[in-house]
DNA sequence: TGATACTAACTGATCGATCAGTCAGTAATT
DNA sequence: AATTACTGACTGATCGATCAGTTAGTATCA
């Protein structure tokens, strides 16, 4: 019951105040490295096992620091867990909401391309950032939008919920006569499509004996947004012969 | 090392012979009834809680049966999840096929609705059959097709990789012009947004304030044949373009 | 300047709980 | 008698979490 508080979670003490950095010769390490090495551990084993299934041992063993440095920094797995998620979600939603922007503030008519694009360029290019054969953040996250837990969904209502319905205003501002049910469909399917570039699982390379390679990301993004795009419009079509 | 045969996973004694089915009074259960009985239980207990997040002792306490009898009848953990597996792809991909075969030999030309519908219907029709709140076998096809883990791609490829072929062959037999890749592309994208029928999160609920209803499956099939039909004929659209 | 007090960072050892799997033995059927 | 179905009791391993300490740096006060 009586638990510590876990200082470095408020992150002030490990996000800011890296003043005495230099002086950093003999066992005292620069502050918040081996809080950051945590966190950059235990993304490749949650990523490689999902959450049940990775250890905190096994984070620990990676990130080179004793098992209840872990507890200490993070508390509790799960806490560890939502801090990943808080990370990364926050660097995918932000440039999300910038490219987002520049686009909706440009006076020329807004091509759905351009938005599509906006949507899954940030989720590759963060997601797979600490990509090693795990397959960085983006594995994680399909885990959570397609999670029946509750933890998992509660994570999605918070990190990705807001983002979502900016999207889908842009849905909707795109083309007024796309209803707000329609729009909401357009949506959770066109993420649907951009989990399959997320989980990497090899697949269409498999399938197509080499003609498709989920590897690469650039060419796969380019596929994805013809046919996103095709389904949106689709969608769109729908919801005009229904309001005729 | 020495360890018995696992004498229900031929499924010879299991699957036939229920002749005493009868006589099932004091402690003798007509055989095979407790066989599928853990087969039900894991299913459920491996949709809530994914493979690693399951516990064999939780499956047998939902059984009603000791956690060896599960052990004598499957060996192992991992091979009581194969066959589940086994069991609810085996219904779907022989649904799957017998659709497909129907639409194939009509001599009216064929339409990608037709196709697509051929497609996803099975897979929600025996995935939500065992539905509690766990959400039946679809939760566990989600995690299969979306994982990096190698049990999980394996079993992708034995059970899912044929149909798979059969589905890209029957798009390039729709549309001639379409590449071999691009045909692959549009099967990968279209099981991806299968993906968000099949998880059944409630996130469009949610996002849609109750516009959407993920729980009304018909309703959601008709939405996604629209989006993946859109969708796919962009992806040819692409391809005659290219050739051109 | 130097002793004192305090705090954040960190560790080794260990906790009870739970895990998948094993095994000897029982009960019923053939 | 032999085979199949089944169980309770158990194993060693591993799990997340907790604990009492240690170390190093910093602020306070004489």
């Amino acid at each position: 019951m009586t638990r510590r508080a876990s200082p470095g979670l408020n992150g002030v003490t490990q996000a800011g105040a890296v003043k005495t950095a230099e002086e950093a010769g003999g066992k005292a390490k620069p502050a918040g490295v081996r809080f950051a090495a945590i966190l950059d551990a235990a993304e490749i084993v949650f990523a490689k096992n999902g959450f049940a299934g990775a250890s905190v041992r096994e984070i620990a063993e990676k990130a080179g620091v004793a098992q209840a440095l872990i507890h200490y920094h993070f508390d509790t797995k799960e806490k560890l867990f939502e801090a990943i998620a808080a990370r990364r979600s926050a660097e995918i939603n932000d440039a999300r909401a910038a490219n987002l922007d520049s686009i909706l503030k440009s006076n020329v008519p807004i091509r759905l391309e351009q938005v599509v694009e906006a949507l899954f360029r940030p989720t590759i290019e963060v997601g797979h950032s600490l990509a090693t054969d795990g397959g960085g953040f983006s594995r994680i996250l399909v885990s959570i939008a397609n999670s029946s837990d509750a933890r998992d969904q509660k994570l999605a209502e918070t990190y990705y919920d807001p983002i979502a319905h900016r999207f889908i205003d842009a849905f909707c501002l795109i083309e007024p006569e796309l209803t707000r049910k329609d729009a909401v469909w357009a949506y959770m399917f066109s993420i649907g499509v951009g989990m399959t570039m997320m989980a990497r699982t090899g697949r269409s390379t498999r399938l197509s004996s080499g003609l498709c390679d989920d590897s690469n990301i650039e060419e796969m993004l380019e596929e994805i947004v013809v046919y996103v795009c095709g389904g949106v419009r689709a969608m769109i079509a729908k919801s005009k012969s229904e309001k005729r």
